[in-house]
DNA sequence: TCATTTCATTTGTATAGACAATAATAAAAA
DNA sequence: TTTTTATTATTGTCTATACAAATGAAATGA
C-alpha cells in the first residue's frame, strides 16, 4: 500500500516528507512482524537484541557500556533490559573482580538455546521481506538509506 | 556512517539484514532530530502528529477512531495523547450530541499557532535530509520502500 | 591521606506503544 | 419492549525510550 492510502491522506504528499513517512511506517511494519515471531518465546525485540550481542561476545563477558555501544538505540536502558533477561535465566550478571564498577554479563545455555531456535525464523523474516526486491535493488536500497543519513 | 560501524560489528552483515538495520537506525535518527525540534514547544512527535491530523480536518471535528485511522501507529493510545493536548489547551474535546459514544476533538487557536510556528522548521528538517539525494534518488527510495513493504 | 574528579551503572520520572478488559451507548433481533 | 450484539472510547498493566539525578568505585591531585 502507498503511504497516502495508509494515512488516508486526500492531498498528495511531498516526496521529502514521503521518505520520512515511508521509513517510519516500514519500521513499524518490521517491528510488528518481528514481535510476532518473538511473542511465543516471551522476549521483546530489545531483549532479543541484547541476547544477540551477548552471543556475539563468544563467551567473553560484556559490560553494560559495551552492550549499549552495540545497540541501535544507544540511550535505551540496558540495566532494566538485562534485569528482565536475568529473571528468565537467559543471562548471568556479576560484578567484575578487577574493577568493581563494571558488570559482567554472560548469556546462559538457556539463552543460547532460545536464540538457536529463533535463528531460522529470524532469517526467514528478513528474507521474506527482501525477496520482494532484486539483488540490485537490495544493494541500492541500503546505499540510498546510508546516503540519506550521512553524506 | 555505515551500519556496521554504528553497531561496531566485526563481521560483515547480510544485505537482507542490513536493510532492516538501516531502516531501524534511520528511523531512530529521524525521530531523534524531530524530537529536538519539538522539545522547545513541549510536545512529543506523537502529539504533534495528532495536531496535524486535526488541522487537516479544516474545522470539522475529529473523533478518536478517525484520528487513529490517520496515525502511523494504529495501535497507539489516542485517548491519552488527546488528554495531554487538552492539558496544554491545544485541543478541545466534547461528547458528540448525535452519538454520545463519539467524541469530537478540535484543534484550538493556540494549537494552530504552534503548528504554524513549527511548519518551516519541519519542512527544513525534511529537506535537510532529502537534500543529500538527487530528485531521482528520492523517487527511487520511496519506490523501493513501498516495494519492500508490499506485494 | 583526604578531597576532587571521572567512570560505570543504577534509579526516578516523564513519554508512548501493545494489548486486553471494561464501560457506555446505539443498533439490531427476538 | 426487552435482550443481544456491535460500536466507540477509556482504563489497566506491561513493555520500552529519553533523560536527569544519584550512587558507588576508581583514579588523580594537593
Amino acid at each position: 500500500m502507498k503511504i497516502e492510502e495508509i494515512l488516508k491522506s486526500t492531498i498528495p504528499i511531498d516526496n521529502s516528507k514521503k521518505i520520512i513517512l515511508n521509513i517510519l511506517y516500514t519500521h513499524h511494519m518490521i517491528a510488528e512482524n518481528f514481535n510476532d515471531i518473538l511473542k511465543p518465546y516471551d522476549i521483546s525485540s530489545e531483549q532479543y537484541n541484547v541476547l544477540r550481542i551477548l552471543r556475539g561476545q563468544k563467551g567473553n563477558p560484556a559490560n553494560m557500556s559495551l552492550i549499549q555501544d552495540r545497540m541501535l538505540a544507544k540511550t535505551s536502558n540496558t540495566t532494566r533490559l538485562v534485569d528482565k533477561l536475568l529473571i528468565k535465566d537467559f543471562v548471568t550478571r556479576k560484578v567484575c573482580s578487577e574493577n568493581r564498577r563494571k558488570i559482567e554479563v554472560l548469556v546462559t545455555k538457556k539463552g543460547l538455546d532460545v536464540l538457536k531456535e529463533l535463528d531460522p525464523k529470524v532469517i526467514n523474516h528478513e528474507n521474506s521481506l527482501s525477496n520482494k526486491l532484486t539483488a540490485d535493488e537490495i544493494i541500492q536500497l541500503n546505499h540510498l538509506l546510508e546516503k540519506y543519513r550521512n553524506h
